[in-house]
DNA sequence: CAATTACGGATAAAATTTATCTGCAATTAA
DNA sequence: TTAATTGCAGATAAATTTTATCCGTAATTG
């Protein structure tokens, strides 16, 4: 069971954005210097973000990302969801039918108590995460540390994102 | 998120483990032939079973493998983290650090809110996998096809387990 | 001792994840 | 309308992990 690195990033990059004034955008690669990570990859991320109506990416002089919605309503599944896909982590490949004693296709109808297990652990795990939204993150990541520093993050925000006239 | 196949081909050996006389085993070869699966492979998550005390495996002549411990006391989450491992799905790389505004180390401390919630939403999983024991399983996969399948492979057993004098 | 069977490590093939690049489309300002 | 900027989509490549196999060794039985 493994999440790929680039939902970490994703999430940074989405609590970042949930401090941004509303007329305000940030460009991939200034969201790339602050988080510290490859721009070229964070792009992969912030398109699939963008594709799942998360974050609004605008092109063009001025442009960059922006939450597309408030941030309550954004989940760390949501995020999760969005940068790592929604396949089930278990692959039931119905082993019951194999071998010497395999059960015919229809006796398999009912769906294996094993698949049905690892579904069950897994939608548990995703109602967690789903109760994880955004403000609990941005109070949890950029502005707990100290003041000095939340201080040092609002005015690098004032001075590399680009407003709208 | 991804778990691997092999989790499967062992919950579903212990199922079958679980059936056998306390005085029989079954070899290697016998139970890759049963569920359908190389045994060449099927022998490497036996062994991190073996290792995890959750089979015991006998050598030699009549040798093979048979539950260490009473079906009830083991779970769906026990072979898991035999044949999975158990390290944690989310890898902190502590992106807080980076960065034009990255906190000092004595700054992050406290555990970044992203990594805590992906270990609560993990132990949720873990709990309900823990919840789920052989016997259920065995319910779930073996037995509840049909009587005539029943027979078969009780028969099945009999026929290629082998019996400790 | 001879046959059998699991163990452990080494190795290789396949698939997935991670990362980069390039040409294109959209946007804005001059 | 042109030039500069910025995100998008797809192709590609490198690195890592998963999947799979093999072989020599150790243990057990008769």
């Amino acid at each position: 069971m493994k999440i790929g690195k680039g939902v970490e990033w994703a999430a940074h990059t989405c609590a970042l954005l949930a401090l941004l004034p509303a007329n305000a955008a940030l460009a991939l690669d200034t969201l790339a210097e602050f988080i510290g990570v490859p721009s070229p990859y964070l792009a992969k991320q912030m398109q699939m973000l963008s594709r799942a109506g998360i974050v609004k990416a605008k092109r063009g002089v001025a442009g960059g990302y922006k939450l597309a919605r408030l941030p309550e309503t954004i989940s760390l599944w949501d995020i999760t969801g969005a940068v790592d896909g929604t396949t089930p982590s278990f692959r039931c490949t119905e082993v019951r039918k194999n071998g010497p004693c395999g059960a015919s296709s229809d006796e398999v109808i009912t769906p294996c108590k094993i698949a049905a297990s690892f579904r069950n652990a897994e939608d548990k795990f995703r109602q967690e995460l789903n109760s994880v939204k955004l403000p609990e993150l941005v109070a949890g990541i950029a502005l707990d540390v100290s003041d000095e520093r939340k201080t040092r993050i609002k005015a690098w925000i004032e001075q590399n994102a680009a407003f709208s006239s």
